[in-house]
DNA sequence: CTGAAAGCGCTTACAG
DNA sequence: CTGAAAGCGCTTACAG
């Protein structure tokens, strides 16, 4: 079964459609330098023998591998650690982004603690590279800049902070905090409480917090600090945060989680302290996780689109390989509306 | 900012270390051949100047990538379509095993319907392929032919089936469907109903309905051909199916649902139906989705450890690409016990 | 232990 | 429109 052509060459090609390994290559790319019938017959060939161009060969030759390396940093850190759904999600539509551009997707999972592999453009694996993830960006930031002297092309997830390295797409958070909050004030709820930790060291979730408040102070209401009750990604502290807040014997009507495994986590300690969701408190989280649609009652919530997202770090990465001028951008978050505020 | 060393070579590394370049291409590889001393100096050098080797120019040489190809393929097929859980949740898996064993990981979101983009490994891009995907075995056959006819190497995930060519890794889903059947027997379950399109275009599903069978055999327990009712994964379809059965008249006292997504719209079907789960009826999903443990009641369910998967998938490529001899094996699914079927 | 040399399979200026 | 030739940056047999 095997044969002389089973993993032939471009010169393999030339000698049986009987030009030179030039004009096959030239063929294969399509050259317009090349006669129509002496193209078609070397793409015939290559055909039939299941030719296809040596990337290895063609990259060294051209110094360009027309792949992408996206660097998904994994918060947990754990053996196990699951991912992030958002971010699978979004790999998901940066690797059909990628697609339609001519690119493949190097995909690597980092811990954000470790030093990362930034080696994918040095190695010439990777024309550049998209950085996936949540983080302190405190920690980033020497990082970041260790990449930007390697010249390292890279376009990373999320908010555009001053000074921070290299070009940036993100969601525009305080809208989407602003959002939320304001469809809690619309559904006539006047106390509102924040949970989620916003101290600053992540800026997504100090922006959501930022948009709650600027939301507040729009329709005249005054914030009330004791109604902020921190709490980490997940449905614990979720959970947790629930009870304290119950607890602390201050009057609220409605929480505004700044993440959704929060919202949820929160749902359940209101439930299990005796407080009906939505009739005695609307609840918004943020995300749009898979699970908002199934807990019960399903979650009112906003959603990054995560297509324009992952298009949008795809373009912004290959325009930046192509030389062409970039910019930072935010995109606009929507609020899905859905049984866990009423109305 | 820009140097003569902005993007070194190994003769730039050679020529500083004061050495040939062939003797850097060796002590940056460990080779014994190379003293101590000397390999150290080398290495010194190329950590200065950040030196990374072209991988074009190896994988040219060597005929080797280093590097796996993921296939996933979209059952959806939609544009905007979401991938599912499952599979996501595999692949951070595989690409942590990979990142062990030393290789990159590209992944490609493919079509069932389109043909494959199976030139990875021809084009050196890849030096094997991982298959993920459930669907219909009967369309694969003749791809899978065409890839095993080109000299391919590839591992698919899925049951063992006769004459598939290629190697595969798998979930034993007839012990898992086993499991889940056993457990309702042993809650003193006596008339449960399957839920799930079982036959047989897919043979992971059919595999869980046989379980269910060897589990009631077993058990002494009659087969009710009207407790089986069709579905396909979706939460809607679950739904529509629970209505059915209970429309249907037929007394049952438990489901077993093929899918996860399939047991959620069961439960909420039977709910809206009036029938408390898990008081009156005991409902057990397949998948340990991550749904499953936020949906109210919690699912007890059949997990497949997807680090085991992750890890049995890439040993089993790497193998092949090693030239070593490879197994198609099974592994055994667990049941993870919640709130959904009482007892 | 080290070096000089060949060659992996392309792409592309150069020449015609 | 086509071909001969150079060269991308490695790895590794070969020679010492």
């Amino acid at each position: 079964m095997t044969s002389k052509f089973d993993n032939p060459t471009s010169r393999d090609i030339a000698e049986i459609a009987g030009v030179s390994q030039a004009t096959v290559s030239r063929a294969l790319r399509d050259s317009p330098l090349v006669r129509e019938d002496t193209r078609k017959r070397v793409q015939q060939v290559a055909r039939e023998l299941n030719y296809f161009v040596n990337r290895n060969a063609a990259g060294l030759r051209t110094q360009l591998s027309n792949t992408l390396a996206l660097l998904l940093f994994d918060e947990t850190g754990g053996a196990d650690a699951e991912i992030n759904p958002f971010f699978l999600s979004m790999l998901g539509n940066i690797m059909r982004s990628a697609a339609n551009l001519g690119y493949d997707v190097l995909v690597s999972l980092q811990q954000l603690t470790d030093d990362w592999h930034i080696e994918y453009q040095a190695s010439h694996r990777a024309d550049g590279l998209i950085l996936l993830g949540y983080g302190d960006y405190r920690d980033y930031r020497p990082k970041l800049k260790a990449l930007a002297n390697a010249h390292t092309r890279f376009i990373i997830w999320g908010p555009i902070v001053d000074d921070q390295p290299g070009h940036s797409f993100g969601c525009d958070n305080e809208s989407g905090g602003f959002q939320a909050t304001e469809h809690l004030l619309k559904l006539g709820r006047k106390s509102i409480a924040i949970i989620g930790e916003t101290s600053g060291r992540s800026p997504e979730l100090a922006a959501r917090h930022e948009g709650y408040l600027r939301a507040l102070r729009e329709a005249g209401v005054m914030e009330e600090p004791a109604l902020h009750i921190a709490a980490d990604h997940s449905e614990e502290q979720g959970f947790d945060a629930a009870q304290k807040l119950m607890a602390s014997g201050h009057h609220f009507d409605a929480v505004f989680a700044v993440t959704d495994l929060i919202a949820i986590g929160v749902m359940r300690g209101l439930q299990s302290g005796g407080r009906r969701v939505p009739q005695d408190i609307s609840v918004v989280g943020f995300d749009d996780s898979p699970l908002a649609a199934y807990v019960t009652p399903t979650l009112t919530t906003v959603r990054q689109n995560t297509q324009l997202a992952g298009d949008g770090l795809v373009r912004g990465i290959v325009g930046l390989i192509k030389g062409e001028p970039v910019e930072s951008r935010l995109m606009e978050p929507s609020l899905v509306i859905r049984q866990s505020c009423g109305g």
